[in-house]
RNA sequence: GGCGGCAUAGCCAAGUGGUAAGGCGGAGGUCUGCAAAACCUCUAUUCCCCAGUUCGAAUCUGGGUGCCGCCUCCA
């Protein structure tokens, strides 16, 4: 099957190919690092993982442009509001936010632009759109002229003329030709304080839409494969990205536009500005790990609205469990006889399977579906000692490849052998040797309590940490 | 007012014309000192409601009900 996507801008699913043969340009929008980012920013970066890792499966080779947001209102009211620099102040959440996608297990992109670094981008493009007479200047700001721009509204599929001139329309923009047209360029205030930039078009900074269009652009060329972002993102965002970047280069700017849904908590829409929000920090500190949290984030197909509860946070641990238990249990397995090329059927199928699924616009509920097929078809086998060593292994390179795509092994390195834990483990199994199961079982509940858990199987102790 | 999405078991969720994947939870069993892990069996006569098309509909059409999102800087 050929890999298709739903590609926002026809709102169809479409054949995908990239411009050039075996490579995939891609621009996902990134964090506005003013915070700490949340769970439904994650949500997004988590299906922009998958989108990249999932083309990598496939043998692409890709290119992964995020902006890094360091200079809007909001970066701009905070830092003043903790009286530190706005470049110390985005620096910190910065930081914060590359640890939190590392937690995540999320790959990183090829490129984090900051939009600070990239003034002079900015400013050439916004000259190119004064000259195509796309932009005008009033008091020292920049707007684009949307009436000038005939195709504005084609991607969110928005008729200007319809649009209700409502009360959200701020009242401090009256100085526009028109309500609708967006700032390029924020002549410099004093709210703005000692955070400008002194520019051929005046000193000021840059409206929010113009970095990427002018980033995208510079490491991936006037014309590139996909465009992601949460669904908010796309009107007036990607509206006007598509706008600044067509009208200044008279070029189609991006083939494929792919949004994520919402993530909601308990029903209810989240975001920062309505206080309902969980960092993954917070629930880090409720004894999650980051794995857990990319299970659940990750199991849910992109396009469907995402429920987040604690509950369905402690379902997602408990499949992820039974995923990792899978691995690393097949991994120990002494073999048995041969299963007479079940084992092979089986293996065929979880592939041809996880691909057709994937291939289908990321369809990875039904991905998940066959993994899990795989895993108590292999399970059967091993408790019937009918799986070869050589099928074993065919097994686990199976599954470690779906596994590159997944993610969710990524913390096998924390098991390092931990002193203590052996010499109690040591301690417990004499205790058993002794029939003192009283002193066993209360070894054992205390590594629970700990985190960690024991198994007793035919191979001898295996422990593991909880996830 | 305009545009769009969703409604499948206790919960999460796939399936877009051929007779309901998968996960969590629950019940019973095998194994085990007891557990854990694993395996086996069971857990939706039915897919929000009504009508229609069809040999056949969760899937298509029409109508209804409910929920949600966007409509100018929120992923």
């Amino acid at each position: 099957m050929a890999l298709r996507f739903k590609n926002s801008f026809t709102r169809t699913k479409e054949e995908f190919r990239p411009i050039d043969e075996g490579k995939v340009r891609m621009y996902t929008c990134g964090p506005t690092v003013y915070n700490y980012a949340h769970i439904g920013n994650f949500r997004t970066y988590m299906f922009e993982d998958l989108l990249r890792r999932y083309l990598k499966y496939k043998g692409y080779d890709v290119t992964q442009v995020m902006n890094l947001t360091d200079i809007d209102d909001k970066t701009i009211r905070d830092s003043q509001k903790e009286g530190v620099s706005l470049k110390e102040f985005t620096d910190r959440y910065t930081k914060a936010f590359f640890e939190d996608i590392d937690s995540l297990g999320i790959e990183r992109a090829e490129y984090y632009p900051p939009a600070t670094e990239h003034i002079p981008e900015m400013v050439v493009l916004i000259q190119k759109l004064v000259e195509n007479g796309l932009a005008y200047e009033v008091d020292g700001n920049y707007y684009f002229r949307i009436s000038a721009f005939k195709d504005y509204g084609k991607l969110a599929h928005i008729d200007m003329d319809g649009l209700k001139a409502g009360a959200r329309v701020a009242a401090d923009e009256y100085e526009k030709d028109s309500v609708s047209d967006f700032a390029l360029w924020k002549a410099w205030d004093e709210a703005d304080g000692d955070v400008y930039w002194e520019t051929e078009l005046g000193k000021g900074r840059p409206g929010w839409h113009i970095e990427c269009s002018a980033m995208s652009m510079k490491y991936l060329g006037e014309t590139f494969d996909i465009h992601t972002g949460g669904v908010d993102n796309m009107f007036p965002h990607h509206e006007n990205e598509i706008a600044q970047s067509e009208g200044a280069t008279g070029k189609k700017f991006v083939n494929f536009w792919m949004h994520s849904e919402y993530l909601i908590v308990e029903g209810r829409r989240m975001s920062k500005s309505a206080g309902n929000f969980y960092t993954l920090r917070d629930l880090m500190e409720k004894g999650f790990s980051g794995v857990a949290v990319r299970y659940l984030l990750l199991s849910t197909h992109y396009r469907q609205q995402l429920n987040f509860t604690l509950t369905g946070l402690d379902a997602a641990r408990k499949a992820l469990e039974r995923y990792l238990d899978f691995i690393s249990n097949l991994a120990d397995y002494v073999g048995g006889v041969s299963s007479g090329g079940e084992a092979e059927q089986v293996i065929r199928k979880v592939k041809s399977g996880f691909e057709d699924a994937l291939d289908d616009d990321l369809n990875i509920s039904g991905a998940m579906g066959v993994i899990y097929d795989f895993i108590r078809d292999i399970n059967r086998l091993k408790a019937e000692d009918r799986l070869s060593i050589e099928e074993r292994d065919q097994a686990l390179e199976t599954i470690r490849k779906i596994d590159t795509v997944l993610n969710f092994t990524y913390n096998e390195a924390n098991l390092d052998i931990d002193e203590e834990i052996d010499s109690l483990i040591a301690q417990r199994t004499e205790a058993r040797k002794n029939k003192d199961f009283a002193l066993a079982d209360k070894i054992r509940d205390d590594l629970i309590a700990r985190g960690i858990i024991l198994e007793d199987t035919a191979q001898g102790v295996k422990w593991k940490r909880k996830v």
